[in-house]
DNA sequence: CGTGCAGTTGAGCAAATTCAACGCTTGTGG
DNA sequence: CCACAAGCGTTGAATTTGCTCAACTGCACG
C-alpha cells in the first residue's frame, strides 16, 4: 500500500457547488498528504473502503473496468473535490490519479465517528452523498443523448467546474473523455473539429479548448 | 430513546437491498397513505421537496423530461422502496405512479428533525442516500452497454428487486422500459423476440416474463 | 363491433463504431 | 544534434447498430 507522511491540508471549495471545507476541518479528521503519478492507484475497485479523499491539486477519475475491457469513467475529481466515501465496506469503483496529484487522505472512521457525535458532520456527509447522487443522475441523463450534446454538456460542465472562464484546461487525455461520455475517441475527436467548424469553440491544443459561441452551444446542449 | 416502537405502516423490504424499514417506523415520522391512479403524479419536477414517500402497494417511476420532449426514466421504485429524498428545496426529477398504487407520505422536516437528534437516524438517511447513489452508478454503467446487454440487465435486475424467482411480472409498459435503458420501444421489442429465438426468455404475455436459459443470460449480461 | 392503446414487425436511414492510416509531439539513445 | 520509437490525437472508409417511419396485430372497453 502507499504510506502517508503527514503534512497538512488546503482547504479548497468547489467553484460553483457546495463548500466542503468545514467537513475535513474537523480537529479529528485531519489526515495526511500523499502524492501520486500519471495514472497512479489511489484506490482499487473492490478494495477496503477505510479512507476518504479530498482533491488537492490534480485531477482524479473513477472508474469501472468491464469484464470485457470497457472503461467506464464515472466521474472526475478536481481539486476540492471529495470521493471514495462508500455504503458497504468495499470501493464500488478504482480511483486513478489523471496526472501528477496531491491528495488528502482522511480515515473513513473518524469521519464516522465524528457524524456520530456532531450532526452537523452528519448532515454534511448527508448533503455530500445527496449531491453526489444528483451528478451521478445527471450523468445518466447525459448518456442517453447524441454524441454531439455529450460533448457540449461536457464542456459546459467543465467551465462550469473551473470558474466558469470559457477558457477551458482539459486535465484529461481524450479516452478519459470518452469513457466518460460513453463514445469512442474517434468520435469526441470528430465531434470536437465539428464544433470547431461551427466556430462554437476553439481547440488551441488538445487540451486547451474556448468555448466561443454561447448562443451555439447552449442551443446544442438543450 | 423512544424512538423505534412499532407502531407499524406496512413495513416491506427490498428484497436483496438494504432493509429500510426502520427509517419510517418512527413515532413522529408516521405520515399518512394515498393512493394514486395510473399515471398518476406523485410529485413534478422543481416541486418543493416537502415530503418523502415510500411505496406501499403498486410501482412508481422517477423521471425527468427533457427539453425536446425526450424521457429519461432514473428508476423505478417498487414495494417498501423510498423516494423522493432530495439535496434541496426541489425535486430534481418527478415521481408518477405507473399502475394504481398506495404510498406512505411523510415529512421532510419530520425526518431531518429526527435525524438532527438521533445519529442512528441520520447513518441510516446516509446510508439511503449512498446506496441511490449506487443504484444511479450502476445505471450509468447500463447506458453504455449494447441494446442486447442493456435489455438483460433490466430483466436481471428486477428479477433480484422482486424476490429472485426467475418469473417476473413486469409492472410497467414498454415505452418505460425502453426510457429507463435509453432505447426504443422498438428496440427493446425486438430485442426481446430476439432473445426468446435463443431461448433465453419466454414471453408469457407483454407483462409477463420467465427467464429460462441462466447461462446465456449471464453471458449476455456482462 | 368499432375504437384506442400497447406491442410487434419490417424497410430504409442516420449515427456512431470499427479498422486503418497518418500527423504531431515527446522522450530516448546513438 | 538527429533518428527513431511511442503515445496521443485526428482523419477517412466501411460497417454495424439502433432509430425513424409505417404498417399491422391483439386485446380491452365502450
Amino acid at each position: 500500500m502507499q504510506m502517508y507522511i503527514g503534512a497538512n491540508a488546503g482547504s479548497s471549495t468547489v467553484p460553483g457547488g457546495l463548500d466542503y471545507r468545514r467537513l475535513f476541518d474537523c480537529d479529528d479528521l485531519i489526515g495526511s498528504t500523499s502524492t501520486y503519478e500519471r495514472n497512479g492507484e489511489i484506490h482499487g475497485e473492490g478494495e477496503a473502503a477505510d479512507f476518504v479523499y479530498k482533491v488537492i491539486s490534480g485531477a482524479v477519475r473513477s472508474l469501472k473496468i468491464l469484464s470485457d475491457g470497457r472503461r467506464q469513467v464515472n466521474s472526475f475529481h478536481l481539486p476540492g473535490d471529495i470521493f471514495g466515501l462508500e455504503a458497504g465496506d468495499e470501493h464500488w469503483c478504482a480511483a486513478e490519479a489523471i496526472g501528477p496529484t496531491k491528495i488528502l487522505v482522511v480515515r473513513r472512521a473518524a469521519i464516522e465517528r465524528a457524524a456520530q457525535r456532531h450532526p452537523d458532520v452528519a448532515a454534511k456527509l448527508y448533503a455530500h452523498a445527496v449531491s453526489e447522487l444528483h451528478r451521478a443522475q445527471e450523468h445518466s441523463v447525459l448518456l442517453i443523448r447524441s454524441a454531439q450534446e455529450r460533448v457540449v454538456s461536457f464542456l459546459g460542465e467543465m467551465v462550469r467546474r473551473t470558474g466558469g472562464s470559457p477558457s477551458i484546461d482539459l486535465p484529461m487525455p481524450r479516452q478519459d473523455i470518452a469513457d466518460y461520455l460513453g463514445l469512442t475517441i474517434e468520435t469526441v475527436s470528430r465531434t470536437m473539429t465539428q464544433l470547431t467548424a461551427n466556430a462554437a469553440i476553439q481547440i488551441k491544443t488538445a487540451r486547451r479548448i474556448v468555448l466561443c459561441d454561447r448562443r451555439v452551444l447552449d442551443e446544442l446542449e438543450d
